[in-house]
DNA sequence: CTGAAAGCGCTTACAG
DNA sequence: CTGAAAGCGCTTACAG
């Protein structure tokens, strides 16, 4: 009767197999069940495969959770990072999963959206879980987010940054020098009165923007006219339409350094809508090498970043600390790569 | 000494709060703090807000593991999507945490590689976390995905697509109609010998090339030597290598149906290298409407599809079925908005 | 190489 | 509205 159905117990829906249900299968205790898992090395050959059968036979699944409240290992790590509409960012996820799969980790994606509230209830909420260890993107974390972790003594690895506290480990590379060399490289094809256009005003974007002055007050070249800084997030339309206000307020810029490639491609459309030809009229230059920097018409001329590599490194590093492991270097610097094309 | 250091017993260290410290605290039962955070309404508001207090003073952080060891719930989302790089994909990821996000549940990403085996190895790791739902992209899972799930009888949905088969539960659109559609669009523009440009050969695309293969058999104007698929990846330069070998086989193209958007920009800089006018000698259009797509010059004709509805509305279907609520429909069709630009 | 006992930190299902 | 008991499914730390 559907009434009694109403009233069963919970021990009497289908329950999942357990590790006991394997063991008592067998005739074995469930620690033996658990070491064919964990520590097969330790398990008799002959035990350690009727343990195997009987574990496929019963759809043995293991529960995370059971596990991680008995060891107080979660095998989760915990990564933050500022958008997902940001190539940049999936091409790190894809480095730190390439790492990090074979060794069972769990890796539990958080978007902070460029924002310091958002990053600290999601340190909070992952906290919750656990986690081995905790990637973080950039270094100006908030203090409150700085004490969660140094409360929760959980090892901690940032990216795309370089460190310069000690005890910090981070991966990446040198903002400011990368800025600094992408306007020298301008400077040094003849450009004489180079923009700049930056968005979302990130850490990052604001060390571009320091390398960038820093090149231009050293060639007596600086003019804070030409530096368009805008707090909306980067965009192919954000470009088209802050690459319009710097020839509004500077009309006599021959070059424009865009601090990532969405906006320089903006920017290029925008000269190609008003008849401006890239480069001859004017130079256009974004950062990180989007997979289409090399194909577009006129191709474009960037900093090329190695974001796989940092997420991989970053996972290395951060399992190294997990497993209690003195890495040889708390830092490591990656490097860039400028590639000169058609735009500038 | 150091040597009683290496002795001591895992009590001895530094211990996370728990309920129980909590309650202590207070003075009251774990189960009374316990209840403070899950059901606030039982508890009474002046022992509430000491639990509160006390929560905070002793930074206590709840363990996700032993709750949903407990509690069998592990309010955790199982979410498996293709492609990390491709931003349609990364779109659906921003609803699906949009409408779950302030439910509780985490959400657990993997990224199946468009490969079968990926995904079956990912559902297996997944389904270690006991999630709640489990969301899978398109309807083409293996059979043993398809046996995992039903005998762990945790509620599915698909996106992207539309299930047919009763009982699955989707939200998505035609991808047949969308490409019907714009094949349509095409041939009333008064192109005569259009070509079509796919890459990755998943479900979605080979629809997509269904439904342009009827509109033009419909209209007597099919030839199969114009059709150009390729098992690569799609990316920009995947793109322009296509329009390529499209023209080398069949040079009267005079418009080219990409089965994305990124492939179309790289077929529309190939016409740009080789000197053909978009779209006065050849007619390019692109599938998803990606933010480029609209400042790009020429503007990109294109098919938009509603991927962050997609997200948001196939977690709020698997919210329903999780909370045991009778969905009003078990396939939600959100369509697709033809985009008719410069390019074609 | 194998096992009996205890416990990880919560919640469920009762009682009161 | 509050609490004592039991248990979720594993692993740890001993023994043997």
């Amino acid at each position: 009767m559907a009434e009694s159905d109403g009233v069963e117990k919970r021990s009497r829906g289908r329950r999942r197999t357990t590790l006991a249900d394997v063991a008592r299968h067998v005739g074995v205790s469930s620690m033996t069940a658990s070491r064919a898992i964990t520590k097969p090395e330790l398990v008799t050959p002959a035990l350690r495969e009727q343990i195997a059968k009987a574990m496929e036979e019963l759809g043995y699944v293991p529960n995370r959770a059971a596990r991680a409240l008995a060891s107080s290992r979660s095998k989760v790590i915990s990564v933050l990072i500022p958008s997902f509409s940001n190539a940049v960012f999936t091409d790190v996820l894809a480095g730190l999963q390439d790492a990090v799969d074979k060794d069972g980790y769990q890796v539990l994606i958080g978007n902070t959206r460029y924002s310091d509230e958002e990053e600290e209830k999601l340190v909070g909420i992952h906290l919750q879980s656990n986690p081995d260890g905790v990637i973080l993107t950039g270094l100006a974390q908030s203090k409150r987010v700085r004490q969660m972790l140094a409360a929760s003594a959980i090892p901690t690895v940032s990216m795309m940054d370089l460190p310069s506290e000690p005890g910090q480990y981070g991966v990446g590379l040198s903002q400011f020098d990368a800025g600094y060399t992408l306007t020298r490289y301008l400077i040094d094809k003849g450009y004489r009165r180079i923009g700049f256009i930056g968005a979302q005003l990130d850490e990052r974007t604001l060390k571009r923007a320091e390398g960038y002055r820093a090149a231009l007050q050293e060639a007596g070249m600086y003019s804070p006219a030409r530096e368009i800084l805008d707090p909306h997030p980067s965009t192919v339309a954000l470009g088209a339409e802050l690459l319009g206000r710097l020839l509004a307020v500077a009309p006599d810029c021959d070059a424009a350094f865009c601090c990532n490639d969405d906006l320089a491609y903006g920017a290029i459309y925008q000269c190609q809508r008003r008849g401006i030809a890239v480069p001859a009229q004017m130079g256009i230059c974004g950062f990180n090498d989007l997979p289409q920097s090399a194909w577009m018409v006129p191709s474009l001329t960037t900093i090329s970043t190695p974001r796989y590599r940092v997420g991989f490194e970053a996972a290395s590093l951060l399992k190294q600390l997990i497993n209690g492991v003195q890495p040889a270097r708390s830092v490591i610097d990656l490097g860039f790569t400028l590639m000169a094309r058609e735009s500038a």
